[in-house]
DNA sequence: TTGAAAGCGCTAACAG
DNA sequence: CTGTTAGCGCTTTCAA
């Protein structure tokens, strides 16, 4: 038995195909009688009548589609995300979307970079772009003319709206915290910093902050890699081969936090006294660590329901671009440790 | 300027928009002339053609549109999932679904618990949904024609595919690990127990296992809440209230055995000396947690491959029911350790 | 207050 | 080998 359609109602209820419709979309602007009303409701009712989206986007011209892209973590790994980054805000994004009526396109980024396709296909009326990705596939989502939100990137560009955080503030309070208390050898513990995204201004946060303190960067200090917990569990060798001395690192996610506790673990260090680390994001995990990572706190789930709203208040008409900075702050935990700063001991 | 249709893709070619449509999805039963194929190509791509999907749907009768329904972790969250299994889960399916030329619908469940409005609304091509749910809306389903697979539930049912692992045999190697390690009051750490869902099978196999070892269920051993990393980290106070001096745990989710050993360390216990735990999932985090959990390993990524390879072959007109069993073993780790079964001391 | 009719973008007989 | 035509399910002028 087929789907019930408009016809069927209408035929059931004794009236026009058009008038279903009026009475399905309540358009005020066309009066029908409660009497007609009725009957079409009972029709729907009785036929079990839900309407085919995809045939009405083909009028309408809205899908109340939201096209969502994550990216994979790390290059050469086929999934999307081990980091609960992504699950936490895609969470909060599906939930801010549904409760407005509006259905999740979910997707990784093509091998190709290109989302465009995907996104003109379904005729998407938004698309949230997760992190940062090259600058030419940015590009060509100009050709669609839908509104874009850009989360977690430094993208400059006049249309597309943003949704962030004040990165190199965070690496800033990051740093600063372990300086005052008494950490002058600061590793800082990363993936790689690209020109766009979000390390490159924790990086330059870090400096700000050695700056602060009248401390120049030394780059034997720098430890980039990929946003993993493995690579940041080998970082840990890492420091000691190196020999640097370290009493403190910054590692800019938590996983990166927790894979560099593990991995000084694993040489019998004790955090956090061979080694304070402070993280970033503050994700569930962060918590649930053992020592517990003191970490930069940012409102993830309400990064997911601004980028939402963005959406959706550019689809109702609101064409000037969107941006929102949120607010984050530092979370003391049990990951740092004070010492004195004149202390010449180091975990390596 | 408007997105190309068929219509303008017909007319630079100077052919008909059939023969377009014919070229377009290579058609071996309409053979094109290599010269007309070329003259629409070149058409496609200096309009910067792109079929729409939603129309093309509207009489192709698929939608290359799998629906992916993920539960909120706890009834009271409005997000869905604090549990990376989901994410893991998910990453896979999604990786699976877009090589194989299909897009994921994503939504939590609706407050009412209904996912087949949204399904029908956009005529999905099948449905993937994970863990259980209340048997009426499941069966809501059944209205729909499109093939559903229905990841680690135990729901009976004749046509609906299923996916999933032994998970009574799970709970036995788990507690039969700890039983064979010398353990014998072995607290049971999961959230309730419901007739369908996986916790219950797992229960049954800490019974068989009790059962091997001629013990018999003790209940106060049984700790049962939500499956969070909260309520299990409030289990061990709980342990310490009831003073029922178990020397080991087993928590049903590696997320419950992460909340119970920080609740553990809280009150300065150390794991696996003061008590031993093993968990189920192995999700990313069970290595990342320290000590290392030994737990209950399942392919968490070929469940989601696997679910939608079933679909796919469903809609290949492959119409018999799949059912399918994941492997699982147990993971060694370092949150068990060995004791003399006679001792009689325990961690509280 | 309602209905007829055209059309959204695409596919698929069928005819030539 | 290619075009005509009807129609998928819905919305929306326009006219009655």
């Amino acid at each position: 038995m087929r789907r019930a359609s408009i016809k069927d109602v209408a035929k059931a209820a004794g009236v026009s195909t058009s008038t279903v419709s009026y009475v399905l979309n309540q358009k005020s602007s066309e009066s029908i009688s409660a009497q007609t009303t009725q009957r079409v409701w009972e029709a729907v009712r009785t036929l079990n009548y839900v309407p085919n989206l995809n045939a009405r986007s083909l009028t309408s011209r809205r899908t109340n589609l939201i096209g969502v892209v994550i990216p994979q973590t790390e290059p050469g790994k086929e999934f999307m995300f081990s980091n609960p980054f992504y699950g936490e805000l895609l969470s909060a994004i599906e939930y801010t979307a549904r409760r407005n009526g509006y259905h999740l396109l979910l997707s990784g980024p093509e091998p190709d970079q290109s989302y465009v396709g995907i996104a003109r296909n379904r005729g998407v009326d938004g698309i949230i772009i997760v992190g940062s990705y090259p600058t030419k596939s940015l590009s060509e989502l100009h050709q669609l003319s839908v509104p874009v939100v850009l989360v977690d990137t430094y993208v400059k560009d006049p249309v597309f709206h943003t949704i962030g955080i004040d990165d190199r503030l965070g690496g800033l309070l990051a740093t600063r915290h372990l300086l005052e208390m008494g950490h002058r050898r600061i590793a800082f513990v990363s993936g790689s910093i690209s020109e766009q995204g979000v390390t490159q201004k924790r990086f330059l946060g870090y400096m700000d902050a050695l700056s602060e303190f009248s401390l120049a960067l030394d780059e034997r200090h720098l430890y980039l890699g990929s946003v993993s917990f493995e690579f940041a569990q080998s970082v840990a060798q890492e420091m000691e081969r190196r020999g640097n001395r370290e009493t403190a690192a910054f590692a800019t996610a938590d996983i990166m936090g927790m894979g560099l506790i593990k991995g000084l673990r694993h040489m019998n260090r004790t955090i956090p006294d061979d080694l304070s680390v402070v993280s970033f994001d503050d994700v569930d995990l962060a918590r649930m660590s053992d020592p517990s990572l003191t970490t930069i706190h940012q409102d993830i789930a309400q990064k997911g329901i601004s980028a939402v709203e963005m959406i959706l208040a550019a689809a109702d008409g609101h064409k000037e671009k969107q941006e929102s900075i949120l607010p984050i702050q530092l979370m003391v935990r049990d990951s740092v440790r004070r010492i004195d700063p004149n202390q010449e001991s180091g975990a390596f």
